[in-house]
DNA sequence: CAGGGTTTCCAAAGCGGTTTGAATAAACGC
DNA sequence: GCGTTTATTCAAACCGCTTTGGAAACCCTG
């Protein structure tokens, strides 16, 4: 069933019709209603592929899921961020087109997608500390929105961020409050712009706090589950020995975990573990007491942000680049508890 | 820049243009060099809408990403799936549409994906065990593969899975043999497939063993961590007591793994735990010797292996539809070990 | 060199919508 | 009653590509 059929149904001529579904104002409202029952009776829906030549506009938006070359993982926080976009343009009638591309040839990616018209808006995840897209994207002309930041870049553009500094300095002022001295962060590879924001709330809390930076406690890799056992429990059995860990997402923190208990250590007491939590939907760190400490921020909200953000963007061009700073609240959970050369104080005490 | 601004430059016509760039043998291989080159230069590419609407294709393939309105939560097998598949779509230019779609109201979003030419074709994601999905893209025609099966359903249809029951009905039998009898299912939801399949094979292996089959070991649930931790607590500290359990995903299984800790038992000697793996990439249960014993299946090879399937069928409609059965293979870790019963057995003998 | 085949290229007709500009009908002012 | 709005509807152009059905140019054969 297309236009033209369901016009001659009618009796009415295809531009009446096309007018009636998209609510222009010049029809009949008792021609309107007849047509929009008509289309629902037949079952018909513009076809995408001429609407798209006709406006001009794909009515789509484009993510690109950069693999890791070097360990061939896609990004766990995706899913859940996806959700929340999607959430967002379901309802304003947009589709998403996701391309999982190799973090090697993204960039000639979204110049293709944007030429060939396949999308009216890109955003960008997983912005490195000077991430050339920025620059790409603003030249060839193409909407976007970034999911996090680039420290490096100077230019203006819109971004939804968490605020990885500040709640990284809150979560480390909270561990030297325990009493720790040795703490160590466990933060994903080095190039990731979060991953150095959130290194330097760290090392600005430390140095407030006279506490001298150790780069031995300081790791940077791609945030498997092996990554944060394999740290830990090279650190653990070290001369280092921190009492204390700051990790960047669940999943290694799932390990460091592992090797604490693995070497008969209890979390929480012996070592205390506080985390960034994404609030990824299959891992809730939830309840009275959540089983870690964390800085938390929902990264399926960050979602609804940028995309909400993405189709002002588009629907109004003009409009300056807007900026999110989601603020992480710190929740206290079941990982953390004083320094144990403090416990023997209040122990004794 | 459009082919007719393209043909304008090079002095030929928008139909030679054309032919040249998509391959057709009636254009001299001199002008067709010329052309491509061109094309690089101006960095043209034929705009997508024109394209789907002259040809009827739409190079695009649907994913419906179910959002279960239980949990608000995203399949965490999703994203390494979609990596694969989205590997294939990307050599043989497809592109991916994702639709984020709470699961009641899924069924009609296929329809309009299909009718508004959005997709050629789709893949059904989690299938339940009777999944109207199927007869209704029998019925309007979409070609599309399913990545699992639907037990209750009769007609024949393409489909990617793993084969659950004997992956289980191993499992299983493999912690027979190490003399447990009281063996939990941590199962993923009932009116799931491939829960019922597992189910199936876990209950065939204890009944070929005269091990009578106990319901309350059986749990049915959404994946998460926190349902792993709650059951196998809840289970530990009960009259049941199992000495053994068999788990649907990793990510419960960590919950498990959390539960047992906390009691102070010991993974792998009080307590024996089997996972089916789907190798996520985040969470990798690899080494000499895994952390988890698991039935082991890569979840992005089978991505890879419906998109294949799925680009076929599109473009041989006539192909009767394909099966893929994949095997899980057992591979032995570090939490599964001899009964305490057997155990102690053993160390006296 | 006429006639038949091949190559190589092109004009024009879609594909299914949206949108401009104009026509028709109804309502209005005087 | 007549010119003028105003409310509806429509015919036709256009979006940018593919593709059908020639046409022109070239080559070969007898």
């Amino acid at each position: 069933m297309n236009l033209k059929e369901l016009s001659k149904i009618l009796g009415l001529s295809p531009t009446t019709v096309s007018r009636a579904l998209n609510g222009y104002p010049e029809v009949n409202e008792r021609t309107r209603k007849r047509v929009l029952d008509a289309a629902q009776a037949h079952g018909y829906t513009p076809n995408s592929g001429a609407r798209r030549l006709a406006t001009g506009r794909s009515m789509a938006i484009g993510h690109v899921l950069p693999l890791s070359t070097q360990h061939e993982m896609v990004n766990p926080v995706f899913a859940d961020f996806v959700a929340g976009a999607g959430d967002v343009y379901a309802q304003s009638g947009y589709d998403l087109l996701l391309s999982v591309v190799s973090d090697t040839d993204e960039a000639d990616f979204y110049r293709d997608l944007a030429t060939r018209g396949a999308v009216d808006g890109v955003v960008v995840h997983g912005p490195k500390t000077n991430d050339r897209r920025i620059q790409l994207l603003t030249e060839i002309g193409v909407p976007f929105v970034v999911h996090g930041r680039s420290s490096e870049v100077q230019a203006d553009y819109p971004w939804v961020d968490v605020n990885n500094r500040s709640s990284f300095y809150r979560a480390t002022n909270f561990l030297i409050d325990l009493g720790h001295r040795s703490i160590a962060l466990v933060n994903g590879l080095g190039d990731m712009d979060f991953a150095r924001r959130r290194q330097s709330g760290y090392t600005s809390a430390l140095s407030e706090r006279g506490i001298p930076f150790n780069p031995a406690l300081v790791t940077n890799e791609e945030m498997t589950e092996n990554y944060g056992y394999e740290t830990a429990r090279r650190l653990l059995e070290s001369s280092e020995c921190p009492t204390a860990f700051l990790i960047s997402s669940v999943i290694p923190a799932i390990g460091v975990r592992r090797a604490i208990s693995d070497l008969g250590l209890v979390m929480g007491k012996d070592i205390s573990v506080v985390i960034h939590d994404d609030e990824l939907s299959y891992f809730r760190n939830a309840g009275d007491i959540p089983m870690f400490t964390a800085v938390r921020s929902s990264v399926r909200k960050a979602g609804e942000k940028v995309a909400e953000m993405l189709l002002q963007a588009i629907n109004d061009p003009k409009r300056p680049p807007g900026h999110v700073l989601l603020e992480a609240e710190l929740t206290v959970g079941q990982s953390t508890g004083p320094a144990p050369a403090l416990r023997r104080v209040l122990e004794q005490g």
